[in-house]
DNA sequence: TCTGGGGTCCTAGGACCC
DNA sequence: TCTGGGGTCCTAGGACCC
Protein backbone atom coordinates (compact mmCIF):
# COMPACT_ATOMS: atom_id res chain seq x y z
CA UNK A 1 0.00 0.00 0.00
CA UNK A 2 1.43 3.37 -0.85
CA UNK A 3 0.66 6.93 0.90
CA UNK A 4 -0.76 7.68 -2.47
CA UNK A 5 -3.26 5.33 -2.33
CA UNK A 6 -4.57 5.38 1.03
CA UNK A 7 -5.00 8.96 0.43
CA UNK A 8 -7.23 8.65 -1.99
CA UNK A 9 -9.84 7.04 0.19
CA UNK A 10 -11.48 9.99 0.38
CA UNK A 11 -12.43 11.19 3.76
CA UNK A 12 -14.00 14.55 2.64
CA UNK A 13 -18.03 15.43 3.12
CA UNK A 14 -18.83 14.57 -0.68
CA UNK A 15 -16.78 11.15 -0.37
CA UNK A 16 -18.55 10.75 2.67
CA UNK A 17 -21.91 11.18 1.23
CA UNK A 18 -23.45 7.78 1.39
CA UNK A 19 -22.12 7.40 4.72
CA UNK A 20 -24.67 5.45 7.63
CA UNK A 21 -26.91 4.72 4.67
CA UNK A 22 -29.17 1.98 4.56
CA UNK A 23 -32.32 0.67 2.04
CA UNK A 24 -34.84 3.67 1.12
CA UNK A 25 -37.10 1.30 3.92
CA UNK A 26 -34.52 1.78 6.53
CA UNK A 27 -33.98 -2.02 6.81
CA UNK A 28 -30.64 -3.57 7.37
CA UNK A 29 -30.02 -5.01 4.65
CA UNK A 30 -29.53 -8.57 5.42
CA UNK A 31 -29.84 -10.72 2.57
CA UNK A 32 -29.47 -10.19 -1.04
CA UNK A 33 -28.32 -11.97 -3.99
CA UNK A 34 -26.37 -11.24 -6.85
CA UNK A 35 -28.73 -13.50 -9.26
CA UNK A 36 -29.18 -13.39 -12.70
CA UNK A 37 -31.54 -11.38 -13.44
CA UNK A 38 -30.71 -7.30 -13.37
CA UNK A 39 -28.33 -8.09 -16.69
CA UNK A 40 -29.52 -6.00 -19.48
CA UNK A 41 -30.97 -7.45 -22.51
CA UNK A 42 -28.33 -5.68 -24.53
CA UNK A 43 -25.29 -6.48 -23.24
CA UNK A 44 -22.30 -4.12 -24.48
CA UNK A 45 -19.84 -1.94 -22.38
CA UNK A 46 -18.20 -3.95 -19.91
CA UNK A 47 -16.00 -1.89 -18.11
CA UNK A 48 -12.53 -1.07 -19.83
CA UNK A 49 -11.05 -1.01 -15.97
CA UNK A 50 -11.35 -3.53 -13.06
CA UNK A 51 -13.09 -1.05 -10.92
CA UNK A 52 -15.71 -3.53 -9.53
CA UNK A 53 -14.66 -4.24 -5.97
CA UNK A 54 -16.73 -7.71 -3.99
CA UNK A 55 -15.48 -7.55 -0.32
CA UNK A 56 -16.98 -10.72 1.59
CA UNK A 57 -15.64 -11.09 5.46
CA UNK A 58 -15.03 -14.38 6.13
CA UNK A 59 -16.93 -16.96 7.95
CA UNK A 60 -18.35 -13.76 9.37
CA UNK A 61 -20.66 -15.16 11.73
CA UNK A 62 -18.24 -17.61 13.42
CA UNK A 63 -15.57 -15.02 13.10
CA UNK A 64 -17.38 -12.45 15.64
CA UNK A 65 -18.05 -15.24 18.06
CA UNK A 66 -14.44 -16.06 18.15
CA UNK A 67 -13.46 -12.29 18.38
CA UNK A 68 -15.65 -11.99 21.10
CA UNK A 69 -14.84 -14.94 22.86
CA UNK A 70 -11.19 -15.48 22.82
CA UNK A 71 -11.73 -18.91 24.04
CA UNK A 72 -13.02 -20.37 21.07
CA UNK A 73 -10.33 -18.35 18.90
CA UNK A 74 -8.88 -21.66 16.89
CA UNK A 75 -11.19 -24.44 17.33
CA UNK A 76 -14.67 -25.41 15.40
CA UNK A 77 -17.26 -22.87 15.93
CA UNK A 78 -20.73 -23.53 14.34
CA UNK A 79 -23.36 -20.89 14.18
CA UNK A 80 -26.83 -21.65 13.33
CA UNK A 81 -29.88 -23.45 14.84
CA UNK A 82 -28.95 -25.02 17.91
CA UNK A 83 -32.41 -27.23 18.03
CA UNK A 84 -33.37 -30.48 16.91
CA UNK A 85 -34.37 -29.01 13.39
CA UNK A 86 -31.75 -26.16 13.43
CA UNK A 87 -29.53 -25.96 10.38
CA UNK A 88 -25.72 -24.40 9.96
CA UNK A 89 -25.81 -20.59 9.14
CA UNK A 90 -21.82 -20.13 9.53
CA UNK A 91 -18.64 -22.58 10.45
CA UNK A 92 -15.81 -21.16 11.25
CA UNK A 93 -12.67 -22.74 9.29
CA UNK A 94 -11.56 -25.22 11.62
CA UNK A 95 -14.88 -26.74 11.81
CA UNK A 96 -14.99 -26.45 8.14
CA UNK A 97 -12.32 -29.03 8.10
CA UNK A 98 -14.51 -31.54 9.44
CA UNK A 99 -16.63 -31.19 6.61
CA UNK A 100 -18.85 -29.05 8.19
CA UNK A 101 -20.73 -26.65 5.72
CA UNK A 102 -23.31 -24.11 5.64
CA UNK A 103 -26.86 -25.22 5.11
CA UNK A 104 -26.05 -28.44 6.77
CA UNK A 105 -28.36 -29.85 9.44
CA UNK A 106 -27.07 -29.10 12.45
CA UNK A 107 -27.76 -32.98 14.05
CA UNK A 108 -25.27 -33.48 10.77
CA UNK A 109 -22.73 -31.42 11.86
CA UNK A 110 -22.54 -32.48 15.57
CA UNK A 111 -21.75 -35.91 14.17
CA UNK A 112 -18.92 -34.53 11.96
CA UNK A 113 -17.73 -32.75 14.72
CA UNK A 114 -18.80 -33.11 18.23
CA UNK A 115 -16.59 -31.27 19.67
CA UNK A 116 -16.98 -27.59 17.81
CA UNK A 117 -18.78 -25.06 20.24
CA UNK A 118 -22.48 -24.57 18.93
CA UNK A 119 -24.15 -21.62 19.05
CA UNK A 120 -27.66 -19.58 18.44
CA UNK A 121 -25.99 -16.23 17.20
CA UNK A 122 -26.44 -12.90 18.46
CA UNK A 123 -27.33 -10.69 15.50
CA UNK A 124 -27.04 -7.76 17.18
CA UNK A 125 -23.27 -8.15 17.16
CA UNK A 126 -23.13 -9.02 13.73
CA UNK A 127 -24.81 -5.94 12.72
CA UNK A 128 -22.90 -3.61 14.62
CA UNK A 129 -19.88 -5.22 12.90
CA UNK A 130 -21.10 -5.12 9.49
CA UNK A 131 -22.09 -1.38 10.03
CA UNK A 132 -18.52 -0.82 10.66
CA UNK A 133 -17.18 -2.49 7.33
CA UNK A 134 -19.71 -0.65 5.08
CA UNK A 135 -18.71 2.66 6.63
CA UNK A 136 -15.56 2.01 5.34
CA UNK A 137 -16.43 1.20 2.29
CA UNK A 138 -18.69 4.08 1.96
CA UNK A 139 -16.03 5.90 2.82
CA UNK A 140 -13.99 5.03 -0.22
CA UNK A 141 -16.71 5.25 -2.62
CA UNK A 142 -20.74 6.67 -2.40
CA UNK A 143 -21.62 3.46 -4.65
CA UNK A 144 -21.71 0.85 -1.88
CA UNK A 145 -24.05 -2.14 -2.30
CA UNK A 146 -24.37 -4.50 0.12
CA UNK A 147 -25.59 -7.67 -0.50
CA UNK A 148 -25.95 -9.30 2.80
CA UNK A 149 -24.39 -8.25 6.29
CA UNK A 150 -21.11 -9.91 5.27
CA UNK A 151 -20.96 -8.77 1.31
CA UNK A 152 -20.90 -5.64 -0.38
CA UNK A 153 -19.94 -4.25 -3.57
CA UNK A 154 -18.12 -0.85 -4.30
CA UNK A 155 -17.84 1.33 -7.34
CA UNK A 156 -14.15 2.11 -7.88
CA UNK A 157 -14.93 4.15 -10.44
CA UNK A 158 -16.90 6.88 -7.96
CA UNK A 159 -13.95 6.97 -5.47
CA UNK A 160 -12.00 9.52 -6.38
CA UNK A 161 -9.11 7.77 -7.78
CA UNK A 162 -6.23 9.39 -9.84
CA UNK A 163 -6.71 5.97 -11.80
CA UNK A 164 -8.29 2.84 -12.31
CA UNK A 165 -5.26 0.63 -13.21
CA UNK A 166 -4.17 -2.28 -11.57
CA UNK A 167 -1.55 -1.17 -9.05
CA UNK A 168 -3.80 1.63 -8.16
CA UNK A 169 -6.82 -0.46 -7.35
CA UNK A 170 -4.80 -3.38 -5.77
CA UNK A 171 -3.28 -0.90 -3.54
CA UNK A 172 -6.87 0.72 -2.61
CA UNK A 173 -8.41 -2.83 -2.07
CA UNK A 174 -5.38 -3.65 0.38
CA UNK A 175 -6.15 -0.63 2.30
CA UNK A 176 -9.38 -0.93 2.25
CA UNK A 177 -8.70 -4.56 3.77
CA UNK A 178 -6.73 -3.44 6.29
CA UNK A 179 -9.22 -0.90 7.56
CA UNK A 180 -11.67 -3.91 7.83
CA UNK A 181 -9.81 -5.46 9.71
CA UNK A 182 -8.99 -2.33 12.20
CA UNK A 183 -12.67 -1.60 12.50
CA UNK A 184 -13.84 -4.68 13.19
CA UNK A 185 -10.98 -5.62 15.73
CA UNK A 186 -9.59 -8.18 13.73
CA UNK A 187 -11.87 -9.73 11.09
CA UNK A 188 -10.65 -10.45 7.91
CA UNK A 189 -12.06 -10.17 4.26
CA UNK A 190 -11.88 -11.99 1.08
CA UNK A 191 -11.65 -9.38 -2.01
CA UNK A 192 -12.52 -9.30 -5.34
CA UNK A 193 -11.47 -7.00 -8.15
CA UNK A 194 -12.75 -6.64 -11.54
CA UNK A 195 -14.27 -5.21 -14.33
CA UNK A 196 -17.88 -6.02 -13.58
CA UNK A 197 -19.68 -7.60 -10.93
CA UNK A 198 -19.91 -11.05 -11.77
CA UNK A 199 -16.14 -11.37 -12.07
CA UNK A 200 -15.58 -9.48 -9.24
CA UNK A 201 -17.80 -11.70 -7.08
CA UNK A 202 -16.09 -14.88 -8.51
CA UNK A 203 -12.35 -13.31 -7.93
CA UNK A 204 -13.17 -12.75 -3.75
CA UNK A 205 -14.07 -16.67 -3.83
CA UNK A 206 -10.59 -17.61 -5.40
CA UNK A 207 -8.24 -17.03 -2.20
CA UNK A 208 -10.31 -16.94 0.62
CA UNK A 209 -9.92 -16.58 3.64
CA UNK A 210 -8.19 -12.89 3.82
CA UNK A 211 -7.31 -12.93 0.41
CA UNK A 212 -7.36 -10.57 -2.84
CA UNK A 213 -7.83 -11.33 -6.45
CA UNK A 214 -7.50 -8.11 -9.02
CA UNK A 215 -8.50 -9.67 -12.51
CA UNK A 216 -6.75 -7.96 -15.36
CA UNK A 217 -8.93 -6.48 -17.71
CA UNK A 218 -8.36 -8.72 -21.00
CA UNK A 219 -7.94 -11.91 -18.83
CA UNK A 220 -11.54 -12.83 -18.01
CA UNK A 221 -12.35 -15.18 -20.21
CA UNK A 222 -8.89 -17.19 -19.17
CA UNK A 223 -9.65 -16.82 -15.65
CA UNK A 224 -13.56 -18.21 -16.05
CA UNK A 225 -12.79 -20.74 -18.95
CA UNK A 226 -11.67 -23.59 -16.49
CA UNK A 227 -13.48 -23.26 -13.95
CA UNK A 228 -17.07 -25.27 -13.16
CA UNK A 229 -20.74 -23.99 -13.79
CA UNK A 230 -21.73 -23.94 -10.50
CA UNK A 231 -19.14 -20.95 -9.47
CA UNK A 232 -21.50 -18.43 -11.42
CA UNK A 233 -23.95 -17.17 -9.10
CA UNK A 234 -27.84 -18.11 -9.32
CA UNK A 235 -26.30 -22.29 -10.79
CA UNK A 236 -27.36 -23.98 -8.26
CA UNK A 237 -27.93 -27.58 -8.14
CA UNK A 238 -30.55 -28.12 -9.91
CA UNK A 239 -29.55 -26.10 -12.72
CA UNK A 240 -25.97 -27.84 -12.87
CA UNK A 241 -28.04 -31.21 -13.22
CA UNK A 242 -29.46 -29.90 -16.02
CA UNK A 243 -26.64 -28.47 -17.39
CA UNK A 244 -24.78 -31.82 -16.92
CA UNK A 245 -27.13 -33.86 -18.60
CA UNK A 246 -26.51 -31.60 -21.25
CA UNK A 247 -22.55 -32.79 -21.63
CA UNK A 248 -21.91 -29.36 -19.49
CA UNK A 249 -19.52 -28.83 -16.51
CA UNK A 250 -17.31 -26.29 -16.98
CA UNK A 251 -17.85 -22.24 -18.43
CA UNK A 252 -15.76 -22.93 -21.54
CA UNK A 253 -18.61 -25.61 -22.14
CA UNK A 254 -21.83 -23.69 -21.58
CA UNK A 255 -19.94 -21.11 -23.73
CA UNK A 256 -20.22 -23.92 -26.64
CA UNK A 257 -23.96 -23.51 -26.39
CA UNK A 258 -26.09 -21.93 -28.61
CA UNK A 259 -28.44 -19.09 -26.75
CA UNK A 260 -31.56 -20.68 -28.34
CA UNK A 261 -30.15 -24.01 -26.33
CA UNK A 262 -29.59 -22.71 -23.33
CA UNK A 263 -33.20 -21.35 -23.03
CA UNK A 264 -34.44 -24.79 -23.99
CA UNK A 265 -32.27 -26.40 -21.44
CA UNK A 266 -32.83 -23.46 -18.63
CA UNK A 267 -35.36 -21.02 -19.36
CA UNK A 268 -35.39 -17.70 -21.27
CA UNK A 269 -34.29 -15.38 -18.28
CA UNK A 270 -31.23 -17.60 -16.93
CA UNK A 271 -30.89 -19.17 -20.51
CA UNK A 272 -29.71 -15.42 -21.96
CA UNK A 273 -27.77 -14.48 -18.42
CA UNK A 274 -25.75 -17.86 -18.75
CA UNK A 275 -25.19 -17.23 -22.05
CA UNK A 276 -23.39 -13.35 -21.68
CA UNK A 277 -22.09 -14.53 -18.37
CA UNK A 278 -20.04 -17.44 -20.22
CA UNK A 279 -18.41 -14.87 -22.26
CA UNK A 280 -17.72 -12.70 -19.21
CA UNK A 281 -20.05 -10.21 -20.44
CA UNK A 282 -21.70 -8.15 -17.33
CA UNK A 283 -22.46 -4.49 -17.61
CA UNK A 284 -25.28 -4.70 -14.08
CA UNK A 285 -24.24 -1.27 -12.12
CA UNK A 286 -23.58 -1.12 -8.28
CA UNK A 287 -27.15 0.01 -6.99
CA UNK A 288 -26.97 1.59 -3.79
CA UNK A 289 -30.03 1.74 -2.35
CA UNK A 290 -32.69 -1.13 -3.62
CA UNK A 291 -36.28 -0.98 -2.45
CA UNK A 292 -37.62 -3.63 -0.01
CA UNK A 293 -40.11 -5.94 -1.81
CA UNK A 294 -41.66 -8.14 0.84
CA UNK A 295 -41.49 -8.70 4.59
CA UNK A 296 -42.19 -12.12 6.28
CA UNK A 297 -41.88 -14.09 9.20
CA UNK A 298 -41.60 -17.33 9.46
CA UNK A 299 -41.16 -20.49 11.99
CA UNK A 300 -40.25 -24.13 12.17
CA UNK A 301 -41.26 -26.01 15.11
CA UNK A 302 -39.55 -28.75 17.12
CA UNK A 303 -42.17 -31.22 16.55
CA UNK A 304 -45.19 -31.29 13.90
CA UNK A 305 -47.92 -28.75 14.54
CA UNK A 306 -51.52 -30.80 14.16
CA UNK A 307 -53.62 -28.26 16.55
CA UNK A 308 -55.73 -25.97 14.34
CA UNK A 309 -56.12 -23.46 16.50
CA UNK A 310 -52.74 -23.45 17.70
CA UNK A 311 -51.68 -22.79 14.14
CA UNK A 312 -54.50 -19.90 14.26
CA UNK A 313 -52.93 -18.50 17.06
CA UNK A 314 -49.21 -18.30 15.67
CA UNK A 315 -50.28 -16.75 12.32
CA UNK A 316 -51.77 -14.65 14.31
CA UNK A 317 -48.55 -13.63 16.30
CA UNK A 318 -46.26 -14.02 12.97
CA UNK A 319 -49.06 -11.15 11.09
CA UNK A 320 -48.49 -8.67 14.50
CA UNK A 321 -44.42 -9.38 13.92
CA UNK A 322 -44.77 -8.43 9.90
CA UNK A 323 -47.26 -5.46 10.64
CA UNK A 324 -44.88 -4.52 13.64
CA UNK A 325 -41.68 -4.12 11.08
CA UNK A 326 -43.81 -2.64 8.40
CA UNK A 327 -45.05 0.16 10.28
CA UNK A 328 -41.18 0.62 11.86
CA UNK A 329 -40.55 0.88 7.92
CA UNK A 330 -42.97 3.51 7.15
CA UNK A 331 -44.16 0.40 4.40
CA UNK A 332 -47.64 -1.34 3.61
CA UNK A 333 -48.64 -3.55 1.60
CA UNK A 334 -51.45 -5.19 -0.61
CA UNK A 335 -50.66 -8.74 -0.75
CA UNK A 336 -50.79 -11.13 2.10
CA UNK A 337 -49.29 -14.71 1.57
CA UNK A 338 -49.15 -17.97 4.15
CA UNK A 339 -46.53 -20.27 3.69
CA UNK A 340 -47.18 -24.21 5.20
CA UNK A 341 -44.56 -26.96 5.40
CA UNK A 342 -46.28 -29.94 6.08
CA UNK A 343 -44.87 -32.76 7.73
CA UNK A 344 -43.49 -34.43 4.37
CA UNK A 345 -41.74 -31.26 3.62
CA UNK A 346 -44.09 -30.56 1.02
CA UNK A 347 -44.26 -26.64 0.43
CA UNK A 348 -47.80 -24.43 0.28
CA UNK A 349 -48.20 -21.19 -0.08
CA UNK A 350 -51.63 -19.17 -0.27
CA UNK A 351 -52.08 -15.58 -1.03
CA UNK A 352 -54.53 -12.36 -1.30
CA UNK A 353 -54.46 -9.38 -2.45
CA UNK A 354 -56.21 -6.50 -0.98
CA UNK A 355 -57.43 -3.39 -3.27
CA UNK A 356 -55.57 -0.84 -0.83
CA UNK A 357 -52.46 -1.29 1.31
CA UNK A 358 -52.65 -2.01 4.75
CA UNK A 359 -49.92 -2.10 7.78
CA UNK A 360 -52.70 -2.78 10.15
CA UNK A 361 -51.90 -6.67 12.27
CA UNK A 362 -55.76 -7.61 12.47
CA UNK A 363 -55.97 -7.13 9.08
CA UNK A 364 -53.05 -9.13 7.99
CA UNK A 365 -53.83 -11.35 10.61
CA UNK A 366 -57.52 -11.95 9.76
CA UNK A 367 -56.69 -12.43 6.05
CA UNK A 368 -54.15 -14.84 7.08
CA UNK A 369 -55.99 -17.36 8.80
CA UNK A 370 -58.45 -17.35 6.11
CA UNK A 371 -55.53 -18.40 3.70
CA UNK A 372 -55.06 -21.25 6.29
CA UNK A 373 -58.58 -22.34 6.55
CA UNK A 374 -58.71 -23.74 3.40
CA UNK A 375 -55.43 -26.14 4.03
CA UNK A 376 -55.49 -29.73 4.79
CA UNK A 377 -52.90 -29.89 7.53
CA UNK A 378 -54.19 -32.79 9.43
CA UNK A 379 -51.06 -34.58 8.63
CA UNK A 380 -48.90 -31.98 10.63
CA UNK A 381 -47.09 -28.73 10.14
CA UNK A 382 -43.69 -28.54 10.72
CA UNK A 383 -43.24 -24.96 9.35
CA UNK A 384 -46.16 -21.44 9.42
CA UNK A 385 -45.12 -18.48 7.81
CA UNK A 386 -46.97 -14.69 7.00
CA UNK A 387 -45.66 -12.29 4.63
CA UNK A 388 -46.76 -9.37 2.72
CA UNK A 389 -45.48 -7.85 -0.59
CA UNK A 390 -47.09 -5.70 -2.71
CA UNK A 391 -44.89 -2.99 -0.72
CA UNK A 392 -46.23 0.86 -0.98
CA UNK A 393 -44.55 3.35 1.12
CA UNK A 394 -48.51 5.13 1.24
CA UNK A 395 -50.45 3.80 3.90
CA UNK A 396 -53.96 3.86 3.34
CA UNK A 397 -54.86 5.24 7.04
CA UNK A 398 -53.60 8.70 5.92
CA UNK A 399 -55.79 8.43 3.29
CA UNK A 400 -59.29 7.44 4.97
CA UNK A 401 -58.61 10.01 7.64
CA UNK A 402 -57.98 12.36 5.27
CA UNK A 403 -61.21 11.78 3.99
CA UNK A 404 -62.55 12.05 7.19
CA UNK A 405 -63.77 8.00 6.90
CA UNK A 406 -64.01 5.15 9.50
CA UNK A 407 -61.21 2.91 10.11
CA UNK A 408 -59.83 1.90 6.32
CA UNK A 409 -59.12 -1.92 6.16
CA UNK A 410 -63.08 -2.99 6.42
CA UNK A 411 -63.80 -1.07 3.74
CA UNK A 412 -61.10 -1.55 1.80
CA UNK A 413 -61.16 -5.37 2.20
CA UNK A 414 -64.98 -5.39 1.12
CA UNK A 415 -64.48 -3.64 -2.50
CA UNK A 416 -64.29 -6.27 -4.78
CA UNK A 417 -60.58 -6.08 -6.37
CA UNK A 418 -62.54 -6.51 -9.91
CA UNK A 419 -63.93 -3.14 -9.29
CA UNK A 420 -60.53 -1.72 -9.26
CA UNK A 421 -60.37 1.42 -12.11
CA UNK A 422 -57.88 2.53 -14.24
CA UNK A 423 -56.27 5.21 -13.95
CA UNK A 424 -57.55 8.08 -16.26
CA UNK A 425 -55.65 10.63 -18.41
CA UNK A 426 -55.15 12.50 -15.28
CA UNK A 427 -54.48 9.17 -12.87
CA UNK A 428 -52.09 8.54 -15.72
CA UNK A 429 -50.16 12.04 -15.80
CA UNK A 430 -49.75 11.83 -11.74
CA UNK A 431 -48.43 8.29 -11.93
CA UNK A 432 -45.83 9.28 -14.13
CA UNK A 433 -45.08 12.56 -12.32
CA UNK A 434 -45.38 11.56 -8.65
CA UNK A 435 -46.27 7.89 -7.95
CA UNK A 436 -43.69 5.75 -6.74
CA UNK A 437 -41.86 3.43 -9.56
CA UNK A 438 -43.10 0.24 -9.54
CA UNK A 439 -46.49 1.48 -7.65
CA UNK A 440 -50.15 0.46 -8.82
CA UNK A 441 -52.90 2.96 -8.65
CA UNK A 442 -55.26 2.07 -5.48
CA UNK A 443 -58.17 2.94 -4.78
CA UNK A 444 -60.94 2.35 -1.90
CA UNK A 445 -64.71 2.93 -1.70
CA UNK A 446 -65.33 5.59 0.51
CA UNK A 447 -69.13 6.52 1.21
CA UNK A 448 -70.91 6.93 -2.69
CA UNK A 449 -67.84 7.78 -4.30
CA UNK A 450 -63.80 6.96 -4.41
CA UNK A 451 -60.59 7.68 -2.99
CA UNK A 452 -57.28 7.41 -5.23
CA UNK A 453 -54.09 7.37 -2.98
CA UNK A 454 -50.31 7.45 -4.26
CA UNK A 455 -47.00 7.36 -2.24
CA UNK A 456 -43.89 9.63 -2.10
CA UNK A 457 -45.41 12.18 0.34
CA UNK A 458 -48.27 12.55 -2.21
CA UNK A 459 -51.88 11.89 -1.88
CA UNK A 460 -54.22 11.90 -5.07
CA UNK A 461 -58.22 11.81 -4.67
CA UNK A 462 -60.83 12.32 -6.39
CA UNK A 463 -64.56 11.74 -5.91
CA UNK A 464 -66.98 9.56 -8.74
CA UNK A 465 -69.66 7.54 -8.08
CA UNK A 466 -71.83 4.87 -10.17
CA UNK A 467 -74.30 8.20 -11.67
CA UNK A 468 -71.10 10.82 -11.83
CA UNK A 469 -68.59 10.74 -14.21
CA UNK A 470 -65.40 11.19 -12.53
CA UNK A 471 -64.69 14.48 -10.49
CA UNK A 472 -61.16 16.50 -11.01
CA UNK A 473 -58.12 15.15 -9.60
CA UNK A 474 -56.90 16.79 -6.40
CA UNK A 475 -53.40 16.36 -4.90
CA UNK A 476 -52.17 17.16 -2.03
CA UNK A 477 -48.98 16.74 0.16
CA UNK A 478 -49.49 14.38 2.91
CA UNK A 479 -48.79 17.22 6.01
CA UNK A 480 -50.80 20.05 3.84
CA UNK A 481 -53.86 20.49 6.38
CA UNK A 482 -56.29 21.34 3.43
CA UNK A 483 -55.85 17.81 2.81
CA UNK A 484 -57.47 17.04 6.44
CA UNK A 485 -60.17 19.72 5.63
CA UNK A 486 -60.81 17.96 2.26
CA UNK A 487 -64.65 15.81 1.53
CA UNK A 488 -66.26 14.71 -1.26
CA UNK A 489 -69.15 16.15 -0.81
CA UNK A 490 -72.58 16.79 -2.90
CA UNK A 491 -71.35 19.96 -4.00
CA UNK A 492 -68.49 18.45 -5.35
CA UNK A 493 -69.77 16.53 -7.76
CA UNK A 494 -69.35 17.27 -11.10
CA UNK A 495 -72.29 17.72 -13.10
CA UNK A 496 -73.07 15.06 -15.26
CA UNK A 497 -71.88 15.11 -19.23
C1' DT B 1 -36.50 -37.51 14.38
C1' DC B 2 -32.48 -35.23 7.42
C1' DT B 3 -33.54 -30.41 5.41
C1' DG B 4 -33.58 -22.37 9.02
C1' DG B 5 -35.03 -17.76 8.06
C1' DG B 6 -35.02 -13.77 5.41
C1' DG B 7 -35.12 -12.49 1.09
C1' DT B 8 -35.09 -11.97 -4.66
C1' DC B 9 -36.38 -13.33 -9.17
C1' DC B 10 -38.64 -16.30 -12.67
C1' DT B 11 -42.32 -19.19 -14.81
C1' DA B 12 -46.76 -20.50 -16.13
C1' DG B 13 -51.60 -20.31 -16.38
C1' DG B 14 -55.92 -17.88 -16.01
C1' DA B 15 -58.67 -13.61 -15.85
C1' DC B 16 -59.55 -9.51 -17.92
C1' DC B 17 -59.17 -5.60 -21.03
C1' DC B 18 -58.39 -3.36 -25.36
C1' DT C 1 -68.86 -12.84 -37.52
C1' DC C 2 -65.00 -15.26 -35.99
C1' DT C 3 -60.78 -15.65 -34.08
C1' DG C 4 -56.78 -13.47 -31.93
C1' DG C 5 -52.97 -11.02 -29.99
C1' DG C 6 -50.81 -8.15 -26.49
C1' DG C 7 -50.52 -6.33 -21.91
C1' DT C 8 -51.26 -6.42 -17.00
C1' DC C 9 -52.55 -8.42 -12.77
C1' DC C 10 -52.94 -12.25 -9.74
C1' DT C 11 -51.73 -16.80 -7.87
C1' DA C 12 -48.79 -20.93 -6.89
C1' DG C 13 -44.63 -22.98 -7.04
C1' DG C 14 -39.67 -23.29 -7.59
C1' DA C 15 -34.67 -22.01 -7.84
C1' DC C 16 -31.42 -19.57 -5.67
C1' DC C 17 -28.62 -16.58 -2.38
C1' DC C 18 -26.48 -15.56 2.24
Amino acid sequence: MTTTVAGSCDTSPEGRAGLGRTTRAGLPVESRGIGLSPLSTNVTAVRAHASVLHLDLDAFFAAVEQRDKPSLRGKPVVVGGTGGRGVVSTASYEARAYGVRSAMSTREARARCPHAAYLSGRFEAYRSASAAVMAVLRDCSPLVEPLSLDEAFVDLAEAGLPDLEVPTVTALAEELRARVHEVTGGLTASVGVASSKFLAKIASDLRKPDGLVVVEPGTELALLRPLHVSVIPGVGPATVERLRRAGVHTVAELERISQEELVRLVGKAQGHSLFHLARAEDDRPVVPDRETKSVSVEGTYETDLTDRQQMSAIVTRQAGEVARRLKGNGLSGRTVSIKVRLYDFTTLSRSSTLPAPTDDPATIARLARTLLEDLDTSGGVRLLGVGVSGLADWIQEDLFAAAGDEPAEEAAQETPVDQRAEPDQAGARWRSATWAPGMDVVHAEHGRGWVWGSGRGVVTVRFETADTPPGPVRSFRADDPDLERWRPPEEEQPEAQ
